[in-house]
DNA sequence: TTTCGGTAGATTGTTGAACAATTTGGCAAC
DNA sequence: GTTGCCAAATTGTTCAACAATCTACCGAAA
């Protein structure tokens, strides 16, 4: 989907911005577009049809994208432009590099005191899965992944795994993912979480990172073979903007 | 410190600065400079006054401030101002909610391919020791921190860390620190290189595990002594720059 | 005296225009 | 097919202005 496909979307999203946050809520809706696939990783966000379309200046357009670049959902590349982070192999081993930190030490130390959102996050897998919604599952397994992490209690470490998902979500998007790339995992959710609850916090995190060493190969395995085929098609679609 | 005692100090920094990254260039100051303790906690960052002084126009100096405010070394209150973070009882909790799931998962998972700086960490803080440096004790002990983090070799994790730590900064900056206070530390993370290196990497994070619980303990306990005693002080430090 | 509004001044939020610096792409010359 | 240079487009940055909001001050009422 190019830029200039949902600027008659966002036009419609810019009527109301009130005084004392108007940067804000331009990254929110940037981020938004960005995470739902709308802005493809690789475009270019120029800074004079956004500013005209969000309806704000381009100093403030500046700003919002200050925000996005410390989150690395964007890429900021000096005197050249703003363009949508486009996800490298290094890029998605950097990520599994943190998760196998972060998640399975939420296992081993976080709280277990309330694992309501997880069970949720399961259920909900598993129903989209009885749908066929491949979208869904995709969204439930995140939820899954980020309460695992929510279980340290950690505002922080919890932005932060929001951020890893952001960009995990470019990832998916800048490749083809097969119908039934997640629907294996839900089961591993699931024992996760019987393992977690049952007080077998090694087992849970052991098994943890088990997974996410198989779903890093999977997804740089994925990401090789998109990367020839799109080439071609990613180039056009950045000329869009370049041009 | 106020403001007005470092202004001629960044006039003089404010020399060169060149197309392309100025409000990375201003952010860095600011950084810089708040981490040194000249720009102490609550203290209020005026657009006016650090814009005219840095020589950058307030639309960069924004985007400088946007950078900081991710890093939460900085907070932004709507229609008031910028304010150098002045860390709470509850954002120390936060810190070490977050240290308590990095460290020791680091040293529980992390590469043992290269513990050079740690062994230099380790050793700066005993010759700091030795030298009754108790600055240089308290940086040897954060490369400490910061190098177990990096065993996990993730940029995004080190960077999280590094922004951890330049918050512990400011935690000490808000109060009087006990010049002895570093000091049984530089044993205990002795000890758990020692461990780490001897594979016995259950052992090094639990010693990890019990040192941050430690340290929590105390940094609170210090807090809340300094509370107390310093709120007038604080109270007319930021007065300098309401005026 | 204390409290309650209300107003004036100062500061932040945001914009638009302008110019400087850099990149890009085309075009000529070799 | 290179190489070098020029023109157009885009980003980087500043400046001045105005809107919105907060702070502090001051007088009126209790």
């Amino acid at each position: 989907m190019t830029l200039d496909e949902i600027l008659p979307d966002l036009r419609r999203q810019a009527a109301d911005v009130r005084h004392a946050e108007t940067g804000v809520w331009a990254a929110a809706v940037l981020r938004e577009r960005i995470s739902a696939g709308q802005l493809a990783p690789g475009a270019k966000l120029s800074e004079e049809a956004l500013s005209e379309v969000l309806g704000v200046s381009r100093n403030t357009l500046r700003e919002a994208f200050a925000t996005l670049a410390a989150e690395h959902i964007v890429t900021r590349i000096p005197n050249r432009g703003v363009f949508v982070t486009l996800p490298t192999a290094d890029g998605v081993r950097e990520i599994y590099r943190a998760r196998r930190i972060l998640e399975p030490a939420a296992l081993l130390w976080g709280s277990d005191l309330d694992t309501g959102d997880l069970h949720a996050a399961v259920g909900r897998a598993g129903a989209a899965r009885a749908a066929g919604d491949v979208a869904a599952m995709a969204s439930a397994n995140q939820d899954f992944h980020a309460g695992v992490v929510a279980l340290a209690q950690s505002a922080r470490l919890n932005q932060q795994m929001a951020h890893v998902l952001a960009e995990m979500r470019l990832v998916f998007h800048s490749m083809a993912v097969d119908p039934g790339f997640h629907a294996p995992y839900i089961d591993v959710n699931a024992r996760m979480l019987e393992l977690f609850e049952a007080g077998e916090r090694a087992e849970a995190a052991a098994l943890m990172v088990n997974y996410l060493a198989e779903a890093e190969h999977q997804v740089l395995t994925a990401q090789r073979a998109a990367r020839g085929e799109s080439a071609q098609a990613r180039r056009n679609r950045v000329g869009d903007y370049l041009k």
